[in-house]
DNA sequence: ACCTGAACACCGTTCAAGT
DNA sequence: ACCTGAACACCGTTCAAGT
């Protein structure tokens, strides 16, 4: 599985092109994004990154939100799990987890966005589903519990992030914010009272602040709502076999 | 498209064509919404629709985005709100609450995806926070906990809706959701113990019921959940850290 | 003063034709 | 058999020029 070791006899080699794979496009549409975001990760862009024609990446992609959710797949690498084997509260190192994830999508801001809608599948994904479901485990939460909180969790960091960063990007959402709070400001006691009664609390807080605030609260949830799941199946005797001999042929 | 109408043939009159107004495109706009879907409603499909040149709608609207938001407001009205001065628990109304809401969303899945980041400011959005910060004020949840609350609430109604249109519409989505069910449940119990040991608990329900059971875990976490604000301040305004060290680092 | 035609600088995706 | 040039059908946004 060795390339062909390379013979430098032409003195106008090129920069060495290499040949297309999915695991090379990937890491230059990896690379693209970290230098320019997201929003230049086009077919058209990657394809003359990669000296070629963009018919040529549909060999390899299906489409732009499949190559976006390789992307994703590839920076989830980044985050943090060590908590998970830490010391300290069960919560606080969830939260952790969770602040690493949210962290890895803020330094890529254009990333937050699609991570909304790409459901990525890939050995990072999981290992972070894993880490997560674990330390649920480990505070006690029921199983049916954590298997639904885990997607929550998640689905708050992301659109927490996905919030934050078009905010930092897009002057005009920024303006959509001010005058949100302008239009909060200004709302009257007498058409909007409890709007008028909590104040400025609806803006207060840093991000950071808020954003532990929801995965407490979020933890905090998920540990004392019982799934319906739970009084439809008493015993765990549902759980498919291992599949072991004949293959499940349906899909 | 209107061709065809009956034109006096003398003038040429031609079919009405409105004064462009701010009120008129944004009903264009929701208009072509509800038949083509968001991803048709671009600046230049709108000026054709409006029989204009697509730089006539900047003098209205600064941006696409703007004009999204524009129209996720208009909709917002068609969420009930007769819930919050009805009958029963109030986690119950409020639930009906965000489910119209979702509902409002699903019906027009192209809509939920930008929802997550468009920030509406008018009377419709300003009436669906008065109306959920009622429910929670109802329910005996400290205004600090309900201001911070009904964001999160929002949040993870508009994200279901995202995620759900998501699939309905692109095919590709939902590819990537069977992937990743078949990702989960291939993990290994060695390599992903907990992933193992949850099983199918990590997609069950329908999403009904998961949407039930998030509204109400996340409203059980609100009331739970003090704000750090409740201990740290009185009624100081918030001082912004002086964040002198942002160097213009080049790489 | 107000409006817009035309241009600039891009897109995703497909497929016939070339190697 | 594999790859890609070229085309199709679009985009958002700007601004000089026309009325």
């Amino acid at each position: 599985m060795s390339e062909g070791s390379p013979t430098p006899r032409s003195r106008r080699e090129r920069p060495a092109k290499p040949a297309l794979t999915y695991e090379g496009i990937v890491d230059t549409a990896v690379r693209l994004m970290k230098s320019e975001g997201l929003q230049r990760v086009t077919m058209r862009r990657l394809a003359q990154e990669l000296d070629t024609g963009p018919a040529s990446l549909y060999v390899y992609v299906a489409n732009t939100a499949e190559l976006h959710a390789a992307i994703l797949e590839d920076l989830l690498g980044a985050v943090d799990r060590t908590p998970v084997d830490g010391e300290g509260e069960w919560t606080d190192r969830l939260i952790a987890v969770l602040g690493s994830y949210t962290q890895v999508l803020f330094e890529h801001p254009s990333l937050a966005h699609s991570a909304l809608v790409a459901r990525p599948s890939g050995p990072n994904y999981l290992a972070l589903v894993e880490a997560i479901l674990a330390l649920l485990h480990e505070g006690g939460v029921p199983d049916a519990q954590a298997a639904w909180g885990v997607d929550v969790l998640l689905q708050v960091a992301t659109a927490t992030a996905a919030e934050q960063s078009a905010r930092d990007r897009n002057s005009a959402a920024e303006d959509e914010v001010r005058s949100l709070i302008t239009a909060l400001r200004r709302a009257s006691p007498e058409t909007h009272p409890r709007i008028a009664a909590v104040g400025d609390a609806l803006v207060s807080g840093t991000p950071q602040e808020r954003l532990t605030w929801i995965f407490r609260s979020v933890i905090q949830g998920t540990l004392t709502t019982p799934t319906p799941a739970d009084t439809n199946r008493a015993d765990d005797s549902l759980r498919e076999p291992p599949d072991t001999g004949s293959a499940p042929s349906r899909k």
